[in-house]
DNA sequence: CCTACCGATCGGTAGG
DNA sequence: CCTACCGATCGGTAGG
């Protein structure tokens, strides 16, 4: 702890916008959300926000790239924390579902506005978003090719593990019926069943 | 085959309407289609649209009614077609993976446009959607029963069955690597193997 | 089924 | 950070 004046952060004004943006977003969806709407709720007028983000699609820009960021980053780590391919795919599958789960409006902001997204963005968007499918593909591939997985089709194996995961957005509430651990390992779970693992 | 004069149908050029609709709808969005859009679509004026439909609200009910509607029928057919939980499961999978690939528009449309849709028709929409929900729910909860199925959590696991199923909507391509045959197969395969069936 | 048009909304800029 | 405002868009109506 140092004893010097703490300067009050400079970026902490953007941050609370991009936060209020995200919130509108995921409830109204990018189109029925104003600036004003935006600016209200951090105690401004529409037009002062253009002194802290160069426009509305600024906004969306910055949420999914932080989010498609920070899901790829959980991926590797979950992918490297171990050599064994049954374990790779349940931390994997736990990461994802994770992910889904603490952070369900920038989940949902991710998917449901990707057609907002100005074409740069988008294209750069669904290629990250590929990387990260792909990711998925090339470890149930070494799983079925090592003889733990048994699958009737990899890509639709894949799919579903992905898409049941994406889900927990949609349900899931902090403080509800399951944990996120819970509902992290249930998961998991479940997507070593689909894979008939060992 | 009757000889008189064939009189040309009079419901047609609303349905044309409605399929316009909800190309666009689900490509671009409710909010960023416009009547003109529409109105182009069926080789129209936007105002002319108004001569066969109340308003735009009132052609995202129509197609959101018709498709939960569709949805719930192919269900029900689907559970009374057998009395073995098992196959039951299998054969409500199927449905529900078929449609989704099959009504790929409506399914998408279906759950991202639910926010635009007025308070009331909401209202019924969102009751519906857990009637089926439910439908799912008491299948896998007799199947526990029966000794036939074991799961971590009966809730997660219709919530994954459920949602792997919905994912089809996004993928699924006509005349693409899988037909629809195939898809439900695998997807009817899945669930029961998340559900240690048998 | 069309043109003309109303009333309202909205992203963004000007200019303090 | 605010008020005033521009320019454009859009759902829906009027009145043929």
């Amino acid at each position: 702890m140092s004893t010097l004046t703490r300067i009050p952060p400079r970026g902490d004004r953007r941050a609370g916008i991009v936060a209020a943006a995200l919130e509108l977003f995921a409830d109204k969806g990018y189109l029925a959300t104003t600036m004003d709407d935006i600016g209200r709720a951090v105690a401004m007028r529409g037009p002062s926000l253009y002194k802290h983000v160069a426009s509305k699609q600024d906004l969306l820009v910055e949420i999914m790239e932080r989010s498609i960021a920070t899901v790829l980053r959980d991926h590797r780590i979950a992918v490297e924390s171990t050599d064994d391919v049954r374990e790779q795919l349940r931390r994997a599958v736990e990461a994802h579902v994770r992910f889904h789960a603490r952070h369900r409006l920038e989940a949902f902001v991710g998917t449901r506005e990707l057609r907002h997204l100005d074409e740069a963005n988008r294209a750069v968007m669904l290629s990250l978003r590929k990387d990260y499918e792909s990711g998925f593909r090339e470890l149930v591939e070494r799983g079925v090719a090592q003889g733990r997985f048994r699958v009737g089709s990899v890509k639709l194996a894949v799919y579903s593990i992905l898409d049941m995961g994406v889900g927990v957005a949609v349900w899931f509430r902090e403080g509800g019926e399951f944990s996120v651990d819970e509902v992290a390992y249930h998961y998991g779970d479940q997507a070593l069943r689909l894979l008939g693992a060992d």
